[in-house]
DNA sequence: GTAGGGTTAG
């Protein structure tokens, strides 16, 4: 706290010691204990009004950075006569804080000494309700606004909206909504915000293009509830509307927006809105920055990642585990580990979700031993519990190292019990080192586990292929069929100068389709020339039975890469984002593209990136 | 006689 403040706290104190002004660079605390003490001297601390000025400042400090609810509640017990705005100066202050259920505890008080809660009590009861997402707390306190008349007030309202939507009962939150009178910004938005979060985005749209006026809040929401729900494409275009209607965004917006960004790998358009960040000089705080980081990573520049990493203003746990997972997925693994040292040299505290990102490098890169000893350290240095995602990690490092027995016992001793991600790791780890004996034993496991994830069908079915087991690939689709179980539609993105075009398998519908065929087949011909016999294991199993010849040939990604070929100039680089891991077939292909075309390619699967170089893979078909 | 409010991001 500097001089400044001090003397606005006197002077709404109506103090007027002149001495005390001189006190700088004291905290907020010791300034407070300076003016609490001569209060006390004074005896004005026995005037209610003076005292609640002193618990209010305490509370908006809380707000803010410091927290001084302690020194505001034994200020409270020290009051003989609490009046209505000291409980609701608590009230909020616990509604904001780690444990909102304190509100309660001065809100039964105020009742039981005859106060009446008023219009300012219930936003704030309510938040400590939606913060604890207690539905019968939040009930309860809607009963409590009836009886004491509040119902038609907007706040209020608003407030019973936003609890309504966090519990998930998006029907009760539109019961209020349509019931408020006057509707103002924060009720449209607060409706709008509970459609996002239940995933019901075309109604929460619908909402945005009706309500008369819009603030940043408005936009953020929209665009962030496009951006959770991945439509990210939908979340850049509305940004678009944004610059168009002349607003200038945040730096809340412009994370989202970021984010969006890095799902679709746009590069060139990520460019763009960096740009715009440093343009409109929005401020570079810890969350943007991170989002940069991710962004170049996600979108296949990791050296950009690393630059802007390096030029953060200010860096925290999360900022270095972006950029190490970053590493990871580009299996970087070696510096991946050197970031993690440094990070922990700069005295930063590694969290849980760091591990996740280390122990992933490690599996990428290989190191069975290094990662043995950071898994140790984790409890050992840090306290921190491994999580199943931990245990996750070291199933994939000793299976993609080919320990398989030895990742099977880990499984079967691990102090949890395993989930689906688990056993995949373990049935991935079997197709990559062709071991049909422990595969088939996981893959009949995890098919009990999750009837109906597709997944795990594909790859023990892939895996007899690729152990020439035939006639139980045959059972498996006919397993498939019989249950229903459908493969989820592959798809791959490419952005070019700006604009995303999105490649299903088969597709017909892109508006360059003839040609794009056209490309793909010279591109097999001189492939073939260079020793591409086509599928053999991977790609039985993905194809429909009519289309026998084609499916193989009409992967997503072989579309993306045609396209990207055909539009862009000789010798730069190609990127390509998809949805779901590389099939061996594609990635064998992608290979020998890049050597015969003379083109980096650059593919972002839905677990690494691939960086195709010269006829060989960054993975180093470990993947 | 007096002050105080609801919605957004890695």
């Amino acid at each position: 706290m500097n001089g400044s403040s001090s003397s606005l706290i006197l002077k709404t104190l109506k103090l007027k010691n002149p001495k005390l002004l001189l006190l700088e660079s004291c905290s907020t605390l010791s300034h407070l204990k300076i003016i609490h003490g001569h209060m006390i001297r004074t005896h004005i601390i026995f005037d209610v009004f003076a005292a609640s000025r002193l618990i209010a400042f305490c509370i908006d400090s809380t707000l803010k950075t410091s927290s001084l609810l302690d020194y505001a509640t034994r200020l409270f017990s020290q009051i003989e006569n609490p009046n209505l705005f000291i409980y609701n100066a608590l009230i909020r202050g616990y509604s904001a804080s780690e444990i909102p259920h304190k509100s309660f505890h001065f809100y039964t008080q105020l009742q039981r000494l005859d106060l009446f809660p008023d219009n300012i009590t219930f936003p704030f009861l309510v938040k400590s309700c939606t913060q604890l997402g207690s539905v019968a707390m939040g009930t309860q306190a809607h009963g409590h606004i009836i009886k004491h008349g509040f119902q038609l007030d907007v706040y209020i309202q608003n407030s019973l909206v936003h609890m309504y939507a966090t519990f998930g009962d998006i029907k009760a939150a539109s019961h209020i909504f349509h019931r408020i009178n006057r509707l103002d910004v924060v009720s449209w938005t607060s409706m709008i915000a509970g459609y996002n979060k239940c995933g019901d985005v075309h109604s929460a749209r619908q909402l945005f293009d009706r309500m008369p006026e819009k603030n940043l809040v408005t936009w953020s929401i929209m665009i962030s509830g496009y951006a959770r729900n991945n439509h990210f494409e939908k979340a850049v275009e509305l940004f678009q509307v944004l610059q168009s209607e002349g607003v200038r965004a945040n730096e809340t917006v412009m994370v989202s927006v970021i984010s969006s960004c890095a799902h679709l790998g746009a590069l060139e358009l990520g460019e763009k809105v960096h740009d715009y960040v440093v343009r409109n000089n929005i401020t570079m705080n810890l969350i943007l920055g991170t989002a940069l980081v991710d962004l170049y990573a996600r979108c296949g520049s990791i050296e950009k990642a690393i630059r802007v990493f390096e030029e953060l203003p200010e860096r925290d746990a999360l900022s270095w585990t972006t950029l190490i997972a970053g590493l990871a997925m580009h299996g970087y693994a070696k510096r991946a580990l050197e970031y993690f040292s440094e990070m922990v040299k700069t005295g930063l505290t590694p969290r849980d979700i760091t591990f996740t990102a280390v122990l992933s490098a490690c599996s990428h890169g290989g190191m069975v031993e290094r990662g043995f000893k950071i898994f140790e350290s984790m409890k050992r240095d840090y306290g921190l519990e491994p999580r199943l995602e931990h245990y996750g990690c070291m199933v994939d490092l000793l299976g993609r190292a080919g320990k398989l027995a030895e990742a099977e016992k880990f499984v079967h001793e691990m102090p949890m019990k395993p989930n689906a991600p688990i056993w995949g790791a373990l049935l991935g780890a079997c197709r990559i080192h062709k071991n049909a004996e422990i595969g088939e034993k996981v893959g009949k496991i995890l098919i009990q586990l999750q009837p109906e994830h597709s997944g795990y069908y594909v790859l023990l079915s892939n895996l007899y292929a690729r152990a020439n087991k035939w006639e139980n690939v045959a059972t498996m689709r006919k397993i498939m069929r019989e249950k229903g179980v459908k493969k989820p539609p592959g798809y791959s993105l490419i952005e070019m100068d700006g604009k995303i075009h999105n490649f299903t398998m088969g597709d017909k519908t892109h508006p360059e389709i003839k040609k794009i065929e056209e490309m793909w087949d010279e591109i097999l011909r001189k492939i073939r020339l260079a020793g591409y016999t086509g599928n053999t294991a991977d790609a039985l199993f993905d194809i429909d039975e009519e289309e026998k010849e084609s499916a193989l040939n009409r992967h997503s990604e072989k579309l993306a890469i045609a396209f990207g070929i055909m539009k862009t100039k000789a010798r730069s680089p190609i990127r390509i984002v998809k949805n779901l891991r590389v099939c061996e077939d594609c990635h064998t292909a992608t290979k020998l593209i890049s050597k015969v075309f003379e083109r980096e390619l650059i593919v972002r699967d839905r677990n690494r990136f691939h960086h195709f170089k010269g006829g060989a893979c960054s993975c180093i078909d470990f993947w």
